[in-house]
DNA sequence: CAGTGGTCTAGACCACTGA
DNA sequence: CAGTGGTCTAGACCACTGA
């Protein structure tokens, strides 16, 4: 056998809870008894309960016991890929237009502008992402140049700012937004849409460390472009 | 002080890594190093590389050491929370409108029905969630008897389905898809929106271990619904 | 083949907290 | 206040793999 012998336990243990046989709420054995079960000692047991409370399957309680968690927030793991990977992937052609590119001061009007300068200035960049040149996504976004200064000098024709800010500036903190609203003019017409059309809305915020990086929003063709979700317990 | 010293260490390196002095690809001093640095054992520092290569911060190689890890996968944790809930902790009353109610056999043309219901029937049931007493989200969602015969005797009345089958058979696997989409006839008639309004449509599929429990597929008015979805490296 | 991480032992002391 | 989990020690043997 070549699986670690927590690795069994913690296995064994989560079997048990996801075929009902430990119901949410049943204690499970105490330490001291898996030890004896499992002819091991008290870290090897403790590593598995550990890694089963870090996902949130068990709760340990001082005194008490370990108990099977009761169900709770169901968070799941949503992917937004590289856009200029995802199309790549579907085997289509990808291109980045650039319509507009410039650096200026904050909009101190706007919370989230300042916050982001921090000291500097905001290069704001908007363009369109294509697939086999039809548009898919129609973006507009502010950098920080006080957290990536190096952006300011970048020639942007034709790579998607995105990819490039993933590849050198790839953050640690994100916050997205999603809707489903109406195109307005602008984005009707930059995605060769109707106005009012359905698109999906992302607009998401990233940070390295306590460093505001970047603001994006875009605007999908909701006929062209899902978002998928998955989660499971499986995930550490 | 009372944090635990694995903790510690963990928190001194991941700050070194977030701060950029270790960069990725850098290689960390080896266990032994970091014993001598802490004065401690070796399962201690251990523990606290461990953490950090579990989420990813770090990758460890035998016979090479551990180094920071390049960026990978940007995956965040997308909140998805019962309805009812987040409609009430937004002080508006919370209410379900019950459209329709049927146990049938699956379509078996249809292939996520057949595998959904298994060897058995499936509940179908439609309905409006109510904020205010306006239509939030149009519901129409497919459970499967053979996981959950529970809900086949249960009255639907007034409670979210959705709801009652979170706290009575929590899910273990799920996968969303979003997407914007224009209102067709039906939706926009339950929804109390115009033919064509832009709609947030999520399709969701839990599964509890292997038995898939439902399908479910929500409409909702995109000028009063967003989707908000977090990451941050702090997560465990 | 030597250095590294992965696992494991058999203890220990402690903080916490419910009976 | 006794039982539980949280942490930690000072070792050990091993598998892996790059120099």
């Amino acid at each position: 056998m070549r699986m670690p012998l927590h690795e069994r336990i913690r296995r064994d243990i989560e079997a048990a809870i996801l075929s009902g046989e430990l119901k949410p709420g049943a204690r499970l054995p105490v330490e001291h008894e898996l030890m004896r079960q499992y002819a091991c000692a008290r870290m090897t047991v403790s590593k598995a309960l550990s890694a089963l409370s870090s996902v949130g399957l068990i709760d340990r309680r001082k005194r008490a016991g370990s108990f099977v968690a009761r169900p709770k927030v169901h968070s799941m793991v949503l992917d937004i890929p590289d856009l200029e990977q995802e199309i790549l992937q579907r085997g289509q052609i990808y291109r980045y237009r650039l319509l507009r590119r410039q650096v200026r001061l904050p909009d101190h009007s706007t919370a989230g502008e300042a916050a982001l300068a921090g000291r500097g200035q905001l290069l704001l960049i908007e363009g369109v992402h294509f697939a086999d040149e039809r548009p898919l996504s129609f973006e507009t976004r502010l950098v920080s140049l006080s957290a990536v200064p190096e952006m300011e000098a970048l020639s942007l024709e034709g790579a998607s700012p995105g990819a490039w800010l993933l590849k050198h500036v790839p953050w640690t903190e994100a916050e997205n937004r999603i809707a489903a609203v109406p195109a307005d003019q602008t984005v009707a017409r930059h995605l060769n849409v109707g106005t009012g059309a359905a698109c999906l809305f992302v607009e998401r915020r990233t940070w390295r460390g306590n460093d505001g990086i970047t603001l994006v929003r875009q605007h999908f063709v909701g006929s062209a472009y899902d978002l998928i979700a998955r989660f499971g317990s499986s995930k550490l």
